[in-house]
DNA sequence: CTGTTAGCGCCTTCAC
DNA sequence: GTGAAGGCGCTAACAG
């Protein structure tokens, strides 16, 4: 593996020379520079990172840590970050957690090793006070989810005001007696979805029931069992809301089972839009988040607090917007 | 930051003593090593990977080639491979390609360039040729493709046997009319997968009609399509066998589309099991890959690639089973 | 058992 | 426009 020094010989230069044709930076003269190019492409030379980095003290790299890859919401904002990472010649480590904090906190600390030189992370199971005490330190953005009142740069959605708007459009679908079936309520986004619902109810003039809300942990089977909890009862819902798709499409799968239709006698609306929602039967009428544009985002500004570590923290809400499609019916009168 | 110079004067030791305690390698006395210990704590010491990474010339970082993130066929894969990479002290350095044969190249350079200690290929779109002589200079390993009696390292199902033992299954269910869906026949498990169908017509003693074999790409539409092909003959087929999920699902709705029943009407089979198929309707029977223990697999074979290049290549089969759901019926006679 | 020292390969002042 | 030289922080001989 030829080295800087191996073409600055047979080029006839120095070294430094060498590195500045490399950087395209300083001042070379076209005939040096050919010269010495002509010395590169002969060896087949590629400039060493191990080395760069150490001289840069950077490593051009980024870690992004997920609680799972296999799940398919993630992949896409995934692929935004690594696209505008790309753009930028920064590398993307993966760092999947498998929903163990423990294992969080190791690929953070890959920042401290120098072995990145930032960290997004896609929602996080970590504690909020430790999240903001390494903002702190290093260049983390948050995506997907967010921590009320910090000073920490964050790329959402407006999860509470995309939930009132799937009440709204329950309701104009004829809907008074809306089932809910949350996240887990010790995460933000859940309470946030759960917050949007409650204030549509409001919104509308109708009463909130509690035994209309399910606490669900964001899993097929969670949603088919808080569905058949509805079913159970005296006056089930007419309508069933279910704050991700995976919970959406368990409830189908309970509605249907108990020799029920979607939408004909249940109506049942999701959240994040992932492929499935499509493929379903019904297809999922869901709110659609920009998975890849929040990716990209992100990606962005981890990029400047990279660059420029005291930029002012920022909290981007992204546009999301309701997908309609047939698991809710279209407008009707009842 | 703290460096190890700064421990070392703490601890009133030298550097190398420091390297010693944090490598755990060499002799150091109990008394010293506490010392040092506690210097470290008191720092906060993190040694800096750049460093260490240039001195021993090696990254400790492989990268994982994939077409596409959002695929979750590649995830399950991915997970394996960061699993046992993490328990190595690996990092997973992410190459999505976008099917874009330059960035596949590219990333296969960061080798090169020191950034990477080896690839991993979940398929290739690269000519066999280039991937050989690649494989010929730097620890290379293809996930889920192989290339034919290429000395690489490989690991992946029997695409041929397991084709063959759906259409077996399917016979076995009454079935003498079958078609086939074939992924692009320009990749080598397209083709596989075609070679064991046709071989498992033979060996039931059934005709090959050409007619009943439709090439798709391995997306749901060209499922769709396919079938649709296939419903349009003078004498339709009473199966399917789809080369994978996707195209699977797409005939599905395409044969739901005309009011046919499945598996009543027509029976469906895919390819790969991914998470979709315990989902649609009717469940999907389907080729189930081993994808974790593929992605572990090939991480395994990697390491020692890396840790002694001059071994042998070889070529690890991995067993796949079918899984029976309900797409295409249970054993009855016709 | 512990310290000294010479690089790993590159980038970047600082001279000229 | 070009060269010389000093590190980036760490590890691995080699001494002692």
């Amino acid at each position: 593996m030829a080295k800087m020094i191996d073409v600055a010989k047979l080029a006839g230069v120095s070294v430094a020379t060498v590195s500045r044709v490399l950087a395209g930076s300083g001042k070379v003269s076209k005939n040096t520079k050919e010269k010495v190019e002509r010395a590169m492409k002969e060896l087949n030379y590629k400039p060493n990172k191990l080395a760069r980095n150490l001289r840069k003290l950077e490593s051009k790299t980024i870690v992004v840590v997920i609680p799972d890859i296999s799940n398919p919401f993630f992949t896409d904002v995934i692929r935004g970050i690594q696209q505008v990472a790309q753009q930028h010649d920064y590398y993307v480590l993966l760092g999947d957690t498998g929903n163990d904090v423990k294992a969080e906190l190791d690929f953070i600390d890959l920042i401290k090793e120098r072995a990145a030189d930032g960290v997004i992370l896609v929602t996080a199971r970590t504690s909020p006070e430790k999240i903001l005490e390494i903002a702190q330190e290093v260049p983390l953005v948050v995506a997907c989810e967010y921590i009320k009142g910090a000073h920490l740069s964050m790329v959402t959605i407006d999860n509470v005001s995309s939930s009132q708007k799937v009440v709204d459009h329950l309701v104009s679908l004829g809907h008074r007696r809306i089932g809910f079936i949350s996240g887990p309520l010790n995460v933000i986004i859940s309470r946030d979805r759960l917050k949007g619902y409650v204030s549509g109810l409001k919104k509308h003039g109708l009463e909130q029931d509690s035994s209309l809300i399910q606490e669900g942990d964001f899993t097929i089977s969670s949603g088919f069992e808080s569905a058949n909890r509805l079913l159970d009862l005296a006056e089930p819902p007419t309508a069933v809301f279910a704050s991700n798709d995976e919970m959406a499409i368990g409830t189908i799968k309970a509605i249907k089972n108990r020799g029920f239709q979607v939408p004909g006698d249940i109506a049942v609306v999701g959240f994040d839009d992932i492929q499935i929602a499509t493929v379903i039967e019904p297809a999922l009428t869901t709110v659609s988040q920009p998975k890849f544009e929040i990716g990209r985002c992100t990606m962005e500004i981890l990029l400047e607090l990279i660059q420029n570590p005291s930029t002012r923290q920022e909290h981007v809400v992204l546009p999301e917007h309701l997908v309609i499609r047939e698991s809710c019916g279209y407008p009707l009168v009842r």
